[in-house]
DNA sequence: CCAGGAATGTGATCGGGGTCACCATATCGA
DNA sequence: TCGATATGGTGACCCCGATCACATTCCTGG
């Protein structure tokens, strides 16, 4: 996308190069800004790895910052006292994780743990509010990127909120997820790296229902799978799902 | 709280009173910006009011813009195909609505219905975003307004998604409730002007349980019911039903 | 002030899905 | 390579709450 920027600073040159050339996102939240603050906002990150099973943050805590996620996959939850936990999502490199808590100065909301092996660049809380109030623009790039989380995580909402049955989240949630992936009309296949318990998570349902409810869909031809790859061979079945009651 | 701005622009004098006295909320959105932003906010704020009944925006609509509360109460809701619907906040004045959709440029993702005469002041999509990059301070405090929508739509989130029980839903709904209204410990008192039929909308029950429920909770000895007031006599006894299975 | 629709209250019914208990695989680390 | 532990699969049970079908009360506008 953008021209290739290069910097002298210690984390400079990666963090550029991580953004401008992030695969995932076009326009992403602080690519195409000013050399001004390219240059600042490369002073104020740092980067790190995390292994599997490490721990961004969890709700509860005061915000420290935020992560900008480069490469990796991080799950993202709330959970209740008693144990029981709802997936929000899992994030993407390019997403910001902690936004909403950094920005607001609240406690983080969710819990965010790297489900495998991730690189991040982080923000602290100060030095973000400071750079956004320097640069008006990055700062509605933010609420942008607010938007968005917002309506993703609306869109969850939706889906738990409004369905009748497990089976009709089940199906939402396929379809949204195979929406993410490249859609290969008429048989869509992609990845899902979650376990049935993880999945039961996002949609609010007990592990066994999922089991049984991947069995049905098998049984009824509407998909198929293969290790962790998914193939959804009938769309337009599960589609009528949602429908009906 | 700030001082008093006047200006000669047709709704000018009356935005910026409503915004510099706004009693709700302290510091708000655009109070304390510079006078040349407030200036150029009054030229693109146009104020009207709108009868009980009334709808600002529909689902699924592409923005227009964002509407702000000066005074009533405005339903936010979504529904799905089938008919259901489910609520998700009652608007108070001092509240930004569509302000996610506007700022991202995508549909209206919820249905704001007023539910008593209410005033409100709207921005264009184009005047407002065209505001925000001349202004970057206001854009920070629309990040930091998103930020916290997010979070309160998190928190009913949680509320739907982890609870075990209608009767704990209505409980924790309860306590959310009464934790906006002016809180006398030992017995709560506040107004809730929302059907059983709402109520159940927007903790994902149908309106017979909820009906129910509140017998219960009566029965109890939780609370108390004279008309559209609550008095939560033992709040202790409400969250212990957020805990017990 | 009255009529008619909205809101509330309540019983009967019934099915989805949570929970428990258990076994069968798969996966991963030592 | 092998055992431990996570994950997946399945039956039995049964309770919560959705739904339907009313009766009753509230309240609001003409």
């Amino acid at each position: 996308m953008g021209t290739g920027i290069s910097m002298r600073s210690p984390y400079g040159l990666q963090i550029i190069e991580n953004c401008v050339t992030c695969p995932h996102k076009e326009s992403r939240l602080f690519c195409n800004l000013a050399p001004a603050a390219l240059q600042r906002l490369s002073e104020i990150t740092s980067s790190a790895t995390y292994p599997k099973g490490a721990t961004l943050f969890v709700e509860g805590q005061p915000a420290r910052g935020v992560f900008i996620l480069c490469a990796g996959h991080v799950k993202l939850s709330t959970s209740s006292s008693d144990g029981r936990t709802l997936i929000l999502r899992i994030a993407e490199p390019g997403d910001l994780l902690g936004l909403a808590a950094t920005i607001s100065g609240r406690p983080y909301e969710v819990t965010a743990d790297v489900i495998e092996p991730s690189q991040a660049n982080f923000i602290s809380h100060a030095d973000f509010l400071n750079f956004l109030r320097e640069h008006g623009e990055a700062a509605l790039r933010v609420a942008q990127e607010l938007s968005e989380t917002y309506q993703t995580a609306f869109a969850e909402m939706r889906t738990i909120g409004l369905s009748h049955s497990a089976r009709e989240k089940l199906a939402r949630f396929l379809l949204d997820w195979s929406a993410h992936h490249p859609s290969d009309n008429g048989a869509i296949k992609f990845n899902l790296t979650l376990t049935h318990e993880e999945i039961a998570q996002m949609i609010g349902a007990s592990r066994e229902t999922v089991t049984r409810l991947f069995a049905d869909f098998k049984k009824r031809n509407l998909l198929q799978i293969k290790g962790s790859s998914v193939i959804l061979k009938d769309k337009r079945g599960l589609e009528q799902l949602l429908q009906e009651n």
